[in-house]
DNA sequence: AGATCCACCGAGCGAGCGTTCGGTAGGGAG
DNA sequence: CTCCCTACCGAACGCTCGCTCGGTGGATCT
């Protein structure tokens, strides 16, 4: 990864790539195992010998997704500075890419979390709320710092996070409008949500 | 149903409601047809007797709840009256309270899109367009009548409906904050998002 | 009383599921 | 040349799946 603005096609192995594909398609308990050894171009024990289970291929999978989507969270806060606005925009802006570049990702992790048994869903739905937090903070720091004038930071972060995860539902890449496009006015429809207005 | 706003508890019958329960919390393929049959208290040929597959549980599902949000749009819009401002208001309250109060349906309608059979699946896709025009057309009617300044009303729109539907996914009714509180934030943030602004 | 229908069930069918067993082919180390 | 490791595969195991067969018992009609 060279910026946290610039997406290659996702660097998954096979199998991963081949169960993404599927779980996007049928969902996790819709997909076989047959099915995805096929479209990895192997047999059936052939996936078993690099993963050992239809499970941990969805653990996997899910594990590269979130660490990706945090570093480049991560990498998108650092280089914004110190400004609240910048941190903002730079965060929601990072956010709304990573749900169209790596939509499919995002989507059957976040349409599959009742299908990760017991222990791992723990550990995925504390790397959503790592996440859930970055937006609250940076929205929290804009209304401290007088920029934005919401009265309810919280309920205005989650509204925001649903509307950039919710991207990943509805966004195609051969739709009207490019991605830079979109980002743009989803930027601005995230500033309004925060109560941003720009100095007079 | 007495208004657009009254929200009793669901009347499915039983064999709904238990495939109900089941799909939410574990999917269409998640889910045993002797699941459902011992959530409605039958042995699977009793429950066959009533539905003819499995598919049609989901459908049948997917009817009854497609048909109440579209009849509470209905009245939500009628009740408004002509001004722009009250009835993209009643539409947002009335898809709010119902993501809300019937948010195990709506949470299954839109996530088991993909384990709907072909065919009906063009028909519930044909619900939930009808039910997105709505939107459109009330974000298109503010914008016309100058009182909202969004220059993207579709953009807006959509985004405005993928934060409603999402509230399915992240409320519960045990949460901190009531349902009618949640709906007044959120009904700020939906005029945030279509740039609405008060007359002086 | 017999006939008919509705609501329901115990048992089990064939298919397909996730997973495993017991291999084989090839390459690098000693 | 042997030994071992990695990367695979054909066949099949035990199980569970959606669904059905052939009923039973009770209410209603004639």
């Amino acid at each position: 990864m060279t910026t946290w603005r610039d997406y290659g096609p996702p660097e998954l192995p096979a199998p991963l790539a081949a169960a993404l594909e599927a779980f996007a398609e049928h969902g996790y308990h819709g997909t076989t195992v047959r099915e995805i050894a096929a479209r990895a171009g192997l047999s059936v024990p052939g996936l078993y010998h690099h993963y050992p289970s239809k499970q941990s291929l969805l653990q996997g999978l899910s594990e590269l997704t979130m660490s990706e989507l945090l570093d480049r969270s991560a990498a998108a806060l650092a280089e914004a500075g110190d400004d609240p606005l910048a941190r903002f925009e730079a965060l929601v802006e990072s956010l709304l890419r990573f749900h169209m570049y790596r939509r499919e990702q995002a989507f059957v992790g976040s349409t599959e979390i009742r299908s990760m048994d017991g222990d791992y869903r723990a550990v995925y739905v504390g790397h959503r709320d790592a996440q859930q937090r970055l937006v609250d903070e940076a929205v929290d720091a804009g209304v401290a710092a007088g920029v934005f004038t919401t009265p309810y930071p919280k309920d205005a972060a989650r509204a925001l996070t649903t509307m950039c995860v919710g991207v990943s539902t509805w966004y195609r890449p051969d739709g009207p409008l490019g991605p830079d496009e979109l980002i743009a006015r989803n930027l601005a429809f995230a500033r309004e949500l925060v109560g941003y207005t720009p100095p007079a």
